[in-house]
DNA sequence: AATGGTATGATTGTATACAATTATCCACAG
DNA sequence: CTGTGGATAATTGTATACAATCATACCATT
């Protein structure tokens, strides 16, 4: 996050580090590390029959990308979200995903459109039945297909990584089936405003509908589910 | 960066790894190690009076920095910045430093706005004179007083890595007194609507502000000197 | 002469040993 | 009973040794 961050997106999957930095990734990511959690290296080099070193160096990585924070001579912890790093990032978010939206006006790809399109079809249906899980993933593969839209790496990567940060809280807050048709609809507004190349009215409901998931996160607080953006 | 980015600010400055981080860091920025530079451990290593380990680490820091990348097996490499980069850059600069500015009218303290005055003043002083060496240091004082100044950790950083990551670029880039003249007047209208709590104004004024420095860079090309943004 | 393969050296990847630092706990004084 | 001190254990910081991988060069074969 450093932050604009242009490392490599596939982080040497092979090599012992790049194994390590993804399994403690996810697992922080998924809650199995809480906020807090002392993560020791040698009790993690064991889980995973590795030495420390490795572990080290994807301690560090883990450390730029925001999801640990190392003492130096103490430990590693994993970093808590708190509420106004939430506010800040969807603030963020609001304004560049207006600018991906509009950007995508014009670069988007045929193949790209497509698969918006069926996105959004495909949710309606599962939104409208309360399948939360397909819901999830839509939604997600929705805002990374804009993302990768836009035709800017630094754009695309630096969207991506706060999409991924923040499912750290959503997948704690609630979803209620109101908010997923509604937010499919913005979806389906946003797509169809890109499909027409109207720049000016895809940032525009890009950025209001970071802003509503947003409000509608603070609304409902952070509860068991998670939350369509 | 990644991203977002909430490793704290100072990169342990007094363990190895961390001298190694900011020595190597600083050798980039300052132009010493070069595009597509090779950097091997044990040169480094020997160089600083440390082992291979703490300068590994450092490595892997530089990467998610974006500076540097590492190919597997292979060696560690001064990554270029392209032209799309700094494009891409300047884009997302464009919103986020009128979002900063915007907030700052409601969240700079006394002092801050105190050294944004001292700021504009001095460096109108010293770009009448064509003193570009402390043109550079004021103009780089100004925004990042702006960063500190919109009470967001988030994008504070966002905006400081961004900041200094193109420094690689406006070192190399002409700067021109009549710019230097232009920037600092454009830098005065930003503190003078942030003074009056004008937060649209200053929005407005801040996006411009990049945009023009933008502008500038790609008509003079990149050359000598630096360029003022 | 061109090509292919093998040997050799250089460099990174990983593991382990040792040093330094920090935390813990218990004894003991007040 | 409380608090301080130091010994001890646990953990991270660093250095080094060894393994794996890659690049180069030289020689053999065609």
């Amino acid at each position: 996050m450093s932050n604009y961050d242009v490392k490599q997106e596939v982080t040497d999957k092979y090599s012992l580090r790049g194994r390590v930095f993804n399994r403690i990734r996810e697992d922080i990511l998924s809650g199995r590390y809480k906020e807090n959690d002392e993560l020791k290296e040698i009790a993690i080099g064991e889980e995973l029959g590795v030495s420390r070193t490795p572990v080290r160096e994807a301690f560090r990585q883990l450390e730029l990308e925001g999801l640990i924070q190392i003492v130096p001579n103490k430990g590693a912890y994993v970093t808590g979200i708190t509420m106004d790093d939430v506010k800040d990032i969807y603030m963020i978010r609001s304004k560049l995903e207006g600018l991906c939206a509009r950007r995508a006006c014009e670069h988007i790809t045929e193949a790209q459109m497509e698969e918006m399109e069926e996105n959004v079809y495909l949710a309606k249906f599962h939104a409208e039945k309360g399948h939360f899980d397909q819901m999830f993933a839509l939604d997600n593969r929705f805002h990374e297909l804009l993302y990768e839209s836009c035709n800017s790496k630094m754009l695309e990567h630096l969207l991506k990584d706060y999409h991924q940060y923040v499912k750290r809280v959503r997948s704690k807050t609630l979803s209620t089936i109101e908010r997923s048709v509604a937010s499919n609809a913005e979806h389906q507004g946003i797509m169809e405003a890109i499909k027409n190349k109207d720049g000016d009215l895809a940032e525009k409901l890009a950025t209001l509908h970071v802003d509503k998931a947003f409000s509608n996160m603070i609304k409902n607080g952070l509860k068991e589910v998670y939350q369509n953006d």
